[in-house]
DNA sequence: TCAATAATATGCAACGGTGCGTCTCGGTAA
DNA sequence: TTACCGAGACGCACCGTTGCATATTATTGA
């Protein structure tokens, strides 16, 4: 049979005692000063148990953002039936994430990590820009008239939030202003 | 007097020899797997003589990408006096070197110096988008009435620089078919 | 039904290895 | 005389792996 499987079971609490060590010690340090060593004994639990189920750093990140473990707070991208407003909220919110010094370091990091790691890249673009936010509100916005009927939906997405990534590593303006600016260069 | 100064000058030939040996290791390793002593080694010059000139890797890699070693070749973006063209085209000469592994190699890992030095970041940003290139085409767009005259050139350029940025971390298509739909978006 | 057995996970601890950043040394060029 | 240079050693942190004792669990067989 190939589901019996004898012995102890892999335990969820030590699973998770590292996830939350990962979290504390990523958002702390940053993904660069992140190390296995540390977290094990930040989660109290023996080196070789991260070895066994995690091949990298990197992957022990991935899983981390994975789980939605890494973001301070969510990002509320309304539908108040105004695109381009709605969309200038949303981008001052991470603007003021990102003017925070604790909330930058874990942008830079989280894109660090994304160099590392494809999935993290990933993962970081459907959490930043994917289908659930930028690419539905946009949607919504062609539907509503508010832009062209074929409309790139999907570049867009990915110039609104390409710019902040390059905001968030090189600097420049992270103003209000900035913000509408910004988000009127890529829907007018 | 200020300008006495006595004993032997810093020796530009060591200079020399450790950004060029940053140069090679920094494009077959990538930025995370560079060390200080593999430099020095390459470069023939004693450990403490980069330690004494510079304060950290990622110094050390901005000193580099300063002086223009890091990239393999420019990226050409002409005035053919076809804006659309023109930025397709270079778009596609980056997703060139991008779908290159090594060229991503070296993409994503000058995201990741970026990530950890500020200065990596801004010119990583004027040499692949800055003045001299993107935003200077599409004022040049402007001028020629292929853009709105209070068109938001820097803001564009942003756009489509942090798009490229997105698409080396993250994936995403690179084809011509991707580079038209990305330019389009953009300045459509 | 219920011990004995076998398989698996865990913590602890140690290993050799690599790179860090600092320091001292003797030599050399201005 | 002074500041640079290369060589090389240092203590330290972390890497990724290994061995061992122990706890947990499913199968086996009396």
């Amino acid at each position: 049979m190939l589901g019996t499987r004898r012995g102890a079971q892999r335990s969820e609490k030590a699973r998770l005692a590292i996830l939350e060590a990962v979290s504390i010690q990523f958002q702390e340090l940053g993904y660069e000063n992140l190390t296995i060593e540390g977290v094990a004994k930040q989660a109290g639990v023996s080196k070789q148990t991260i070895y066994r189920w995690w091949r990298s750093k990197s992957d022990l990140v991935a899983e981390c953002l994975l789980e939605g473990r890494l973001f301070p707070g969510k990002f509320t991208l309304q539908d108040t039936g105004n695109l381009r407003l709605d969309l200038i909220n949303w981008v001052n919110q991470v603007f003021a994430l990102m003017k925070d010094p604790a909330g930058h370091g874990i942008v830079t990091s989280l894109v660090a990590a994304a160099t590392a790691n494809e999935k993290i890249g990933e993962r970081l673009r459907e959490s930043l820009g994917g289908a659930d936010s930028v690419i539905a509100r946009l949607q919504a916005g062609v539907l509503a008239a508010q832009l062209p009927d074929q409309a790139p939906v999907v570049e867009l997405s990915e110039a609104l939030v390409g710019a902040l990534m390059l905001k968030a590593i090189g600097g420049g303006g992270k103003s209000s202003t900035d913000a509408a600016r910004l988000v009127d260069a890529i829907i007018s």
